[in-house]
DNA sequence: TTGATTTATTGGAACGTTCCATTTATAGGC
DNA sequence: GCCTATAAATGGAACGTTCCAATAAATCAA
């Protein structure tokens, strides 16, 4: 059916009447080879089906040209949207990035980490799996190859980051709401053992505390970073003795929770319930109502990613600069002013 | 900062006071060796920092444990699905998958499929980019490295293909259409270079030709896969004499588009003009309104082409049965009756 | 022509593993 | 104790490439 064995170098050698250091000349597009001769060995190559075997090459040649992205989610399209602005770099770098998914799993992600390691990558760009230890890279660093963190970070950990800036966002998105009126504001979703989660929530808080929000009217409610998450935060939020008017969410999979568990009760989301997303995926645009939320350049960052990992691989190190990304916030139709503080007095404990 | 050059079993073995081949046997796990023996060889390995290097190693052992994922669009989350499926079987067979995005360019496919060879993968799972020559895969066949297809497959090609049964899908959604009282039905979105188009749109004229729809009263246009694609349709098929009053989207993102696009002139998407999805994706169940869609099981899909992928390496065939997948149409509130038939004369040419 | 230069080509030794054929150690039977 | 059978450990060759040093061929200056 196929070829018998493999054909090599060799192989290619005999058929075009030349020695094997002549082919792997060719083959690395040596200069210094005669036209002709090249073009007999290229035949050759064509002839005898020839693939070239990087496992070998490498094995002399000490550097491989595959970096590794590692990554928690790929279903979200967030993450997707990074990989896709990676791979625009690495292409016309010549490189094919390879992705593996960790789907939010420490354990997986370390399996992941290893058969790419000990596939001889030059390089790994990677967005942790939440619940990742601390010494999970400690390996990957001493064997000296280049690790960039994407989107996500590690408390304490000498890894450059490439990530939007999570706390300006925040505070972008809760000065929007208090700016429409919104006195008893809540943050939805997410959970403490992320690093993000405190820096978004670090905004948010920081947002109500300059702008007159006392810390009494503010309800953090933690869960799941997907729809679910969301609808049932907001279930939680409703049930307090005095709910919150507005909510900025976690991310945009959060707010589209809420607002499906807002209609469910009959409440219009932005009317009756102001809601917030983070990272303005595609989806954010189209929904109903069309979600104001912290768009975050996901394609951009990646790309700003795969940028840095080239030169820390051509200047073989493994130290870089951090870079925050920037955010704005895109303001659409989930959120109007409150409705409460006009209809009747101005709810207890209530400050402006 | 590094430690200075790679450890090999040689040094491992210099550590831990044996040979190499004793660190080899214990690397693979052989049984032969005294436990003793066996732990001194394990805190070598930890000491000294060693990464194996799988590339030296199928330099001998000719196979290697490494499977390509080729997905022609990362972005689209019905195709994150199937490679989260593949990959549930692939990590339970202590296999990790490299997924490797094409983004819908044959050119780009070509050099990741080329990549993936040379890094000597063990099989090949591809979702082929829209236009791939029949020729691409050609090297790789004779080369006897097994792949399958999965969700779209080539024109004639002696290929395994792992799909779900887009005739049957169509045709079930059309009949619905029909069911509910539509008799001037649209097919929207897609292009005939791809043959899941052929066949998706073959089940919905069986649909109406069985079912009594005129070939006269079926518009089909033709469009980007995308909502914004599923936008310009709709608007193609209004501009009509006599337009449709419902339409059978190639995929979700078809069908989102004409909903907005519906919305956008005021219609009511369910009420005003029946709209069906393919793939249902996770999106759909909770778009406003929630969208009637013909579900695929992608992940399932994506585990079955894992499964035949595995069975072929095992069994060293490159030959493999086809798979085509149960669908079924999930009825949501994206289409209502006809309201026209209701309130004026039928449609002239209308059968029924 | 001849020797010096430059240009093309080549053989051999590495690279880090596996696997086979041996050697060496351990245990068992008498 | 000795011989045999088994278990454990080992050295060497191979895998397909690259790279260096060396050779062969072509070009040039005199």
């Amino acid at each position: 059916m196929a070829s018998r064995a493999k054909a090599t170098i060799f192989d290619i050698a005999r058929e075009a009447g030349v020695s094997k250091s002549t082919v792997s000349l060719v083959l690395q597009g040596s200069g210094r080879i005669r036209p002709e001769t090249t073009s007999k060995v290229r035949k050759a190559i064509e002839d005898v089906g020839y693939v070239y075997n990087r496992g070998a090459a490498n094995l002399r040649k000490a550097h491989s040209n595959v970096i590794g992205m590692v990554i928690n989610d790929l279903t979200n399209p967030f993450f997707a949207e990074l990989a896709v602005g990676m791979e625009r770099v690495f292409q016309s770098a010549g490189i094919v990035p390879f992705i593996a998914n960790t789907a939010e799993n420490p354990v997986r992600q370390e399996e992941v980490l290893k058969s790419l390691m000990e596939q001889g990558v030059a390089g790994l760009i990677v967005s942790p799996a939440r619940g990742t230890t601390p010494g999970a890279f400690r390996r990957i660093e001493t064997a000296g190859v280049p690790v960039v963190f994407a989107m996500r970070r590690l408390p304490e950990s000498r890894i450059p980051v490439i990530a939007p800036d999570n706390h300006r966002g925040a505070y972008l998105a809760a000065a929007h709401l208090i700016g429409k009126g919104h006195r008893r504001l809540a943050f939805f979703g997410g959970s403490s053992d992320l690093v993000v989660y405190h820096e978004r929530l670090g905004g948010f808080r920081e947002a109500c505390e300059t702008l007159g929000v006392a810390a009494r009217d503010i309800l953090i409610v933690e869960g799941e970073t997907s729809r679910k998450g969301g609808i049932s935060c907001l279930e939680t939020a409703l049930a307090m003795a005095e709910p919150p008017t507005a909510a900025l969410c976690f991310n945009d999979a959060v707010a589209f929770g809420a607002m499906l568990a807002l209609r469910k009760r009959g409440l219009e989301p932005g009317a009756d319930f102001a809601v917030v997303g983070f990272d303005d995926v595609v989806e954010a645009e189209h929904y109903m109502p069309a979600l104001t939320s912290v768009a975050v350049d996901s394609a951009g960052l990646g790309e700003r990613a795969a940028h840095v990992m080239l030169k820390m691989i051509q200047s073989r190190t493994t130290r870089a600069e951090d870079h925050i990304g920037a955010v704005n916030l895109v303001v659409r139709e989930s959120c109007g002013p409150d409705r409460r503080t006009r209809n009747r007095p101005a709810g207890s404990g209530n400050t402006a």
